[in-house]
This record gives C-alpha cells, structure tokens and sequence, in this order.
DNA sequence: CTGCCTGCAAAGGATTTGCACTCAT
DNA sequence: ATGAGTGCAAATCCTTTGCAGGCAG
C-alpha cells in the first residue's frame, strides 16, 4: 500500500539519536533508512543485506562502517537485533516509546494480531525454506511466566526466534 | 553421581549408526564419546570445544574431520543441534525412541521437570552470563500449539534457544 | 575546532572444500 | 576390494581492527 517514503519512524529514530548526542552521518542515515523500508515489506535483513542495499544508496560507504554502524545504532537504542535460526542475525528499527503506545492503543489486538507488526514482536522461523514469521510477543507470554516463576528467568521473546515448519512446508 | 563411563545410550547410537549402514570410526566413536559424557555432566559443546576434546582421545582426528562428524552423524540421526543465542550451535546425543519413552514413562514429571533432562528438551540462554539452562518441552506448549492453530506453523521447541536473563544476572 | 565516525586494507577466526590415501565393512 | 571416511592444506566466508584523514557538532 504506502509506498517507501520517509515515514515518521526514521525522523524519529534520527532524533532520538541527535538527542543523545550521537553523530547523524550519511551512513548511519542510509542504514536506518534501508531498515526502515524493510521493515514497511515486513523484510528481516543481514548484516550483508543490509550493506548491499546501503550500496544502492551511499555507494561510498563502507562494509566496515555498516557492520559499526549496526553496533553503535544497537547500543544507541534506535535499533534491534534478532538471532534467527543459528546463522544469520537480522535487524530492527526499534519504535519510539511513543509510537510503541501508540501502535498498542489503536489496534484491535485481536485481528491484527498478525498483521504488520512494526513494533516489538516475537519470530519464528521456518526451517524449510527459511521465511520469517513475525508472532504477537503475547503468544509467548504462556513460557514467559512459567520461567518467570520457576526459574527467576526473564525471557526476551523477541531476541531470538523459535525455528520450525511452516504450513507451506508440512 | 552417575560415573561417566561407557554409557547404553552411547551404545545405543553406534548400533543405530551401524543399523544404518553407517561406518563406525575411531573419529565418530570419540566424537560421540565426548557427546555423551557432555550430556551427561549437562554441558553443552560447541564444534570447536568438541574437537578439543576429541583431541585428547584420538589426537590422530583432524579438526575438520570433527566437523563432517558432526554434520554427518546429525544426518544420520543420531545427534541434534541447537543454535544458541546467535553464535554458537551445541551438540547433543539423540536419545533411541525406546530411551526417550523409557524416560518420559519413568519419571514423575512434576519432581523431576527440571531435573537431568537427558531426552528431547528446549534451551534457554541468559544473555549475560551465557549459561544455558534446560527446560522440559512442556513448557512451550501453549507457543506450540496457538502457532499450528493461528498459522499452522509446527514448532521444533528443541531446535532454538531462547534469550534472556537468569536470576543471578537480573 | 575537536574528536567521533569513516574509508581502506589487512588481520582474524571458524568452517568448508579438493584431493589423494586408508581402513571399516 | 571398494568406496565411505579421513588427513592435510588451502580456500572461503563473514566480521573485526588499526590507522590516518574527514566531517558533524
């Protein structure tokens, strides 16, 4: 539906990090632009895929930088990452706090539950042909707790995904 | 406890190996060898830990030897993996269908859920001490089951660890 | 201006592969 | 005896690092 344009996520993210006294670089600006793209196709990008679609933008830039960048964006808070399935680790733009609220507050939980889902979720990935899943982080809650009580473990659903078998490959 | 000696479930999967006309070498032998005495002591090994322990018992035994093992004894069916937080992938034995049944039958399995799980099980790992605490698969079966339901999605609740934060690091 | 961020190139570590040989069956 | 498995060494892959220069603030 939308198309690609600057959205209010990546003004968001750029201020957040201003606001914390980080540098905005072209290449920090083409990394969260590239994941904030993705993010609206529901893509989960690599490292490696996010430095190619930097090329396109920046071709000046980098690969080192990008990989720095991943870090400093992550550390910085305006990014998350996700370990899927052993290999690869893919990356997030991380919502504000306000559109965190925002996105919970004028959803119907139920039928959009798994739509797109541009906040903090869950994923699972499947082992067959590799897609990623995108899951409410309250399908977890069940575990959550159970670990909660009997282990003092506090689970981060949405920093790992769960692998398995999609419909498509059963 | 238990003594680390030449288990039956190490037996166990040399015979299921042979069974399948599988070639048992001084190379497997070890490399199972060292799985097993893992499992028992509840450690879990990476490809390279496991080659340096293989070392010891065959220093003949090729570092990348070890790793078409492990490749080709997981094929086989005789180990499993599980990808840890991101990095690393450990190794585990496969129990026989009759060991896991005799394991699930003979244990209560309240007492005994967090226990020495030497069968089929889930992996949760604490991001910041790295420690990686099992978890009977029970405990992933609400996930399971609203996953095949809402998306017909079939989970392997053994395949991935979770992350998260054990109670001593919190 | 100051030093954070970058480009470049080279190092790094883990895993894989080609090849010829050997040993389990 | 025969080919699955192996040892060896080199190649490959992705990621990190040291250093000097450049640009954001």
């Amino acid at each position: 539906m939308d198309p690609v344009l600057p959205s209010r996520r990546l003004t968001s993210a750029l201020d957040r990090l201003r606001a914390q006294g980080e540098r905005v670089t072209p290449a920090r600006r083409a990394v969260l632009q590239v994941l904030d793209s993705a993010d609206q196709a529901d893509e989960h990008l690599t490292a490696e895929q996010i430095g190619v679609r930097v090329a396109d933008l920046e071709p000046t830039v980098h690969r080192a930088t990008v990989y720095r960048t991943l870090t400093s964006l992550t550390d910085a808070g305006v990014l998350s990452h996700v370990h899927l399935g052993g290999t690869a680790t893919v990356y997030h733009l991380v919502a504000s706090e306000a559109e965190e609220r925002e996105a919970a507050g004028g959803t119907d939980a139920g039928a959009a539950a798994y739509g797109h889902l541009h906040t903090h979720h869950a994923h699972v990935q499947c082992v067959g042909c590799g897609r990623v899943l995108d899951v409410p982080p309250e399908a977890l809650e069940g575990v959550a707790s159970r670990l909660q009580e009997e282990l003092g473990f506090i689970l981060d659903t949405s920093h790992a995904a769960l692998l398995g078998r999609c419909a498509d490959c059963s």
